[in-house]
DNA sequence: CATTATTTTTAGATTAGTCTAAAAATATAT
DNA sequence: ATATATTTTTAGACTAATCTAAAAATAATG
């Protein structure tokens, strides 16, 4: 059966507040993520429900069923699959990428998007660190940590961000740090948790609301 | 001002049947290659021509205005970006590329799809031979004609086919005739008008409704 | 040129997705 | 635990794009 554009968005953020919140989706949080009215949110949930692609009782929240599960990664996986596509063959930055990969996510060809995975050698990783799913809806997990969690002493390399919004990726370019480059943690304050790292030769300090946006994993 | 994806499918139905006709488009012309009824259509034209896209009066059939053109040109540029992206880079063979494009082409992103373009090296035409409209929707004319109108005696290169459909892409495919392919025309029955060529080093006979589907270059 | 045939348009209905406003259910707080 | 606040659902309406059926305009034909 196949979805609609609007259906596969609302699963989309089923999926990704369902990662985050551990218990079952409730409808304010879809309207707030999709921007749209609850009463909306609630019109679509009986739909999908209806194709089995979700497990709705009213009142209760909803949750994903295997097959909503396996379309939402697909989606998930196209669209990483294209911002990789984007950053490494078109010269994209990594913060011009998401409306492009917004739409590009949604062109229904399997072939297609096979061969583009082939084409850029089966990366695991999106431009802002993100897993990238395989066909069979597998992720790999990492053994990333949130920078802000990081030991005194040891280093790190960057493997992705959290808040990927325009501003704070432009921070990250300012500062030249990307995917791959190494961070040293020299020292943290107990105070405000800001921290005082080296990166690229350099020592600087990060405050609480950067490093908290920042994957990092052990060297 | 934006367009809707439907509104887009019409400006290029337009497009390509005034590139044949000359005339205004009918209604019905443009119902057929929309696979729509005739009053849908109707609908459709009046929302257009309050965009300005065309110019319309009641049963007296459609023209696009520049802006109109201009639009149903960019979309044509990206449509056929897109097949060479698709037959170059991934390996697409050319009877499968058009319904992807169909969808690609309607992705919104100048940047994309002057990036694409670099990225293929300025392609002039797609893998059907047609030509590729640049920035500006200047689109370059080439001195191809139909196979069925060459002469004895002279040699040709195919550039490109008019039936894009699967089953004639097939057929071209098994008989190993290409873009480049060379053509020579041996001979020309007066009485069914089918052609005796030379291809590929071997001789074989070309019906008329092959011929003239074909579309080749003096060389 | 009058009549028939075809094309095009209008009128009214339908579907997907959205909205506002109000009602119902659930959660929170004294 | 009873009142208040919040969340969710229902009811009814709107827009874009489509359809069918019927009316109006244009084209074709004897």
């Amino acid at each position: 059966m196949l979805t609609t554009l609007t259906e596969e968005n609302y699963l989309k953020a089923i999926y990704h507040i369902s990662q985050s919140s551990k218990t079952g989706v409730s409808t304010n949080a879809i309207a707030k993520k999709i921007d749209a009215k609850a009463s909306s949110v609630t019109d679509m949930l009986k739909k999908l429900a209806d194709k089995n692609l979700i497990t709705y009782i009213k009142y209760k929240g909803v949750t994903l069923t295997e097959k909503g599960r396996l379309t939402a990664v697909d989606i998930v996986r196209k669209h990483r699959l294209w911002e990789v596509f984007l950053v490494d063959k078109l010269n994209f930055s990594w913060d011009e990428v998401h409306d492009v990969a917004e739409q590009l996510e949604h062109i229904k060809s399997q072939k297609l998007i096979n061969q583009l995975d082939a084409f850029l050698d089966f990366p695991t990783h999106d431009p802002h660190g993100d897993p990238i799913p395989d066909k069979n809806g597998q992720i790999q997990r990492t053994n990333k940590i949130v920078l802000s969690k990081a030991s005194v002493g040891q280093s790190y390399t960057c493997v992705g961000v959290i808040d990927s919004s325009s501003d704070f990726l432009k921070y990250l370019d300012k500062h030249q740090i990307g995917l791959g480059t190494e961070i040293s943690v020299i020292d943290k304050e107990d105070f405000d948790q800001s921290m005082s790292l080296n990166i690229n030769g350099k020592t600087m300090l990060m405050s609480k609301s950067i490093t908290n946006n920042l994957f990092v994993k052990k060297l």
